[in-house]
DNA sequence: AACCTTCTTGACCGAATGGTCAAGTGGAGT
DNA sequence: ACTCCACTTGACCATTCGGTCAAGAAGGTT
């Protein structure tokens, strides 16, 4: 694909890829459409496969810019940081607070951990963001910091914290991301053990 | 539906479930055709017809017994221990186990997680296992045995880790469930801090 | 044997689906 | 005024989907 657009092209592309967000987060990848996509936006089919080659492209495309505004809003949080406790203890809250501000992307990247065809594509970002997290993890256990473990596994066991608690406390039951945020923190940092 | 089943019957419902489990858990549910699964069992259509009301419904069962075997399995690892900690860390170390050993369904509940149709029925069973921990915890607290917090948050934090390590070190890395659940069960009691 | 119920077949249905394309429209540059 | 090309239209296409149903086969009971 790859045209070259004008201003009012990139308006309708970003158009279509924030409406298709917000439906594929509503109802699902498989059962929304393009005849809907289009319908919503009040335009002719065409247009969408004159910014698009296909409805998987699509969403490859929005799969990719939500992660990079994810990882961009972390590292931003993160700053010039010099603790790597605290530097993990950001990031993990700007994974939330991002969370509750995109609810779309997120359970568009929760969606696509689910299907294979867009595992590999997830992952790339997924193995970045990882990565990220391993580096501090690392920093901080070699200045004694916290507990001397694997640094990839407890990485991974903090996200699927802060992943699962976004779904349930966030999204199901629409608490506030700080506060969940700081009950996050606390159970990574420590775990069930008595104080 | 309710049809009364002979010996064949029942044998043949399985035989569906058990198929189409494997094919929504490869292919996910909706790229799932129902030709497709009674092709793949060399029988016409109507078979599918006779034993299942709709493809939705048929997800809701396998769903629903892959739930039940789930807590039954935990259940059944916790047996009579009185320790509360030790029920906990034995519930976490049965849902890894059984993670392993039957990765179709657990791929079923976890896509099941990302659709809105399915979501209530998940919740009916994902409740009921929280439920299960919440008490654990409770009893934990009561007996100063663990920091005293929200039980309900350390709870579903726990089924982060346990749900998101099994993805990526059991299913994307094919670690082995024991050595993943040592960690998991460290990280959950102590969290990041140092001994 | 006849008979009843459980089970099986596969052609068929209407309603989508993702994707194409020849024919236009309209705004910017000359 | 004319040209150019980024954009838009919407009818159209092949294919597939979930689901139905009249017709029969298979197996047990009497």
């Amino acid at each position: 694909m790859a045209r070259r657009l004008t201003q009012r092209g990139k308006d309708r592309r970003e158009q279509l890829m924030t409406f298709a967000a917000t439906r594929f987060a509503e109802q699902g990848y498989h059962p929304t459409s393009v005849s809907e996509i289009v319908a919503g936006l009040g335009v002719g089919k065409g247009v969408f496969y004159w910014y698009f080659d296909s409805k998987e492209q699509l969403f490859l495309e929005i799969l990719k810019d939500a992660q990079q505004d994810l990882r961009r809003r972390q590292q931003q949080a993160i700053g010039e940081e010099a603790d790597p406790v605290q530097r993990i203890v950001l990031g993990l809250r700007a994974s939330m607070a991002w969370a509750e501000a995109h609810r779309d992307h997120n359970k568009l990247i929760q969606f696509a951990a689910t299907e294979t065809i867009f595992q590999t594509a997830l992952r790339r970002g997924a193995d970045i963001a990882a990565a990220d997290v391993v580096k501090h993890v690392k920093e901080a256990i070699a200045q004694g910091r916290i507990r001397d473990t694997d640094p990839e596994l407890v990485a991974q066991a903090m996200v699927g914290v802060v992943s699962h608690l976004t779904r349930v406390f966030i999204y199901e039951r629409g608490e506030a991301a700080d506060k969940v945020a700081d009950d996050a923190v606390a159970f990574c940092l420590e775990g069930l053990s008595p104080a």
